[in-house]
DNA sequence: ATTGTTTTGACAAACGCTTTCATTTTATGG
DNA sequence: CCATAAAATGAAAGCGTTTGTCAAAACAAT
């Protein structure tokens, strides 16, 4: 009970009379060693409450047995909640695969001057995940470096590292149907589309939804909710009111709801919404949102798997991992009555 | 800017002619070097790229420059985004003062079997905070252990542990007080007390002031949101109506309010209310939530400069150490007109 | 010049483990 | 019972640092 002395290597060695190599052997289930003589200094190590010292091992062998985890700054802050979790069982996955995570904050100054995080240059990880999209400059930092990269969540066709992404745009496809099988041809999309791989690819999947269906594309239904700066802002609503909103996100949506429930315009009453991600926001509003679930598990039982992957083998390149997403249907879509006959004028 | 071959201190040293002790000493600004020579290894160093194998220092030196971050996995399920942005700020700190984080998660199962964290176990960290409070019997562990310990943000009397939290107790009062101030008397407590510290602190101090204003005490103004196993349940709402609530959290505000919306009742027209924590909810409800702000950036300096203390110092103590939180005034309390003179009665 | 004192720098050992290779033991077969 | 192969074990070297000891060089004081 008591904090002991160190117990090393050598300790169960000279309790057994044997050398360290064959305890070395013994525990990391090496062949060279008896069966019975295993067990023996298994048992021993067990009760002198040995815990193999990670750092030596790590000298000799060069690795860490840690994974980087790095986050853009602006993931952060205020209320993204979404990241957080992913992280905490990222970490999880790690652990129960004898790996642990270090994660570092992404400032600006940092991405701005092209600089790799402390944690790669101090040697402290044997690989990386990067969570979220920053500048293109800084991801293509990762191309040449020393270690297997991958980007979680995001990827940049023209940039050769490994990603795990949900499948956006065939999601943003389903999510689409979903509202046209239900009788709706007027539908709006919101969300910057520039802004990231995901938005963009969402956007896409609504548009691949249209054109499957024949319904015309009207630009002015494709509305942003931020400013040229990236700033976001309010919500410019199209003059004529679209029957549907596919909503990039659901924080998104909650504040559309809010927009609209002023002009005295009820959801789905009056208009049907869907959007993405499963947040917490999703059952925030009086209505419960028809969303998208990122499938976040999957995601992350992928990624651990991939990135120990390329531990082992280096120049094994899975290019993008695409994850299917699950739509979750609640409350927010309606019907549109004695209209869906006219689809097939 | 190709990934070059290891460069170590031996590296160095051949370049220069020198021994690799004289690069160590002349890197790590130890005496024994001349200045002369000491900015020319410098110069090399950084010509070739150097940075120190940590691993190999902490083997030798018995550090690791890591300090470990354990979150129950209560705290990360949810909608729970407080930690993330408390761990985030912990994590830049330790980085900007040479340190890494390491977060592990704390689930169920270990804590019931009591068993010490594994980045503790592989010798991976140097230190340790504790963030969120869990079983008694598990934080016991801590008073036994070979490195620092700092519960962040609760604290167990019985333990001998050191811990920096928000005064809550303070802040309980002073918030109390802000509604006595506007003629509230009849003022009720919403939070399980029982759960931890904080809440119970809280309570405390919201019994404090109505102490100090002779106000006597109601214990069905007691209201607990939580049954007896800890899940969060429905909110029994007392017969006999108070004109004010001190709610433990802002998302508990944020059910309350909806809950007495659906009686017609108005915040803060016809009852204020008062929270914790200064989240996300506190603006997502109709009215802006007057609330108590932890005072984030205090607490995570506070911690980063007392756990590195620790480390060069193992004796230190401080025992508790309280930040004091930051009341932010908006618009969920109403001045009860009228009644502000029968105080005095 | 001669001694005493500092300043510089080199060398060897150590941290706890893995790896390679040589050696001993045991099993196999004729 | 010997020859041979296979299995079990150990000795030594090394991973990149730091630390302690010691010798050489530089400087100061006589």
């Amino acid at each position: 009970m008591a904090p002991q002395a160190k117990v090393s290597m050598d300790t169960i060695a000279n309790c057994l009379g044997v050398s360290k190599v064959t305890v070395s052997k013994a525990l990391n289930d090496k062949e060279g060693v008896s069966e019975e003589l295993r067990k023996q200094i298994k048992a021993k190590a067990a009760e002198l409450g040995y815990h193999m010292n990670m750092l030596a091992k790590g000298l000799k062998t060069n690795q860490t047995f840690n994974i980087g985890l790095l986050i853009p700054e602006r993931y952060v802050k205020t209320s993204n909640t979404y990241y957080f979790e992913i992280y905490a069982k990222l970490v999880k996955k790690f652990n129960e695969n004898g790996y642990t995570g270090i994660m570092e904050i992404l400032d600006s100054k940092t991405e701005k001057k092209l600089e790799l995080p402390k944690m790669y240059h101090s040697g402290k990880i044997d690989a990386l995940i990067i969570i979220g999209q920053c500048a293109k400059e800084y991801l293509e930092l990762f191309t040449h470096v020393a270690i297997p990269v991958i980007f979680f969540d995001f990827y940049d066709s023209e940039i050769k590292v490994d990603s795990i992404i949900v499948d956006n745009y065939l999601s943003g496809t389903e999510i689409t149907e979903l509202l046209i099988k239900n009788g709706h041809r007027d539908i709006a999309f919101i969300g910057n589309i520039y802004a990231t791989s995901s938005i963009s690819d969402r956007f896409l999947g609504y548009l691949r939804a249209l054109i499957a269906a024949h319904i015309p594309f009207n630009p002015a239904y494709v509305i942003s909710d931020r400013d040229e700066q990236g700033q976001l802002c309010e919500i410019a609503l199209p003059d004529k009111m679209p029957t549907a909103f596919v909503c990039n996100n659901d924080e998104l949506a909650y504040h559309l709801i809010k927009r609209l429930s002023e002009r005295g315009i009820k959801v789905p009453e009056d208009v049907s919404i869907v959007t993405f991600d499963n947040t917490i926001y999703s059952e925030l509003s009086g209505v419960k949102l028809t969303t998208v679930d990122n499938n976040d598990d999957e995601l992350v039982t992928v990624a651990t798997k991939a990135i120990i992957k390329k531990l082992h083998n280096p120049y094994k390149v899975y290019d993008r991992i695409l994850i299917r997403a699950k739509i979750i249907e609640r409350d927010s879509v309606k019907m549109l009555k004695g209209e869906s006959d006219e689809i097939s004028s």
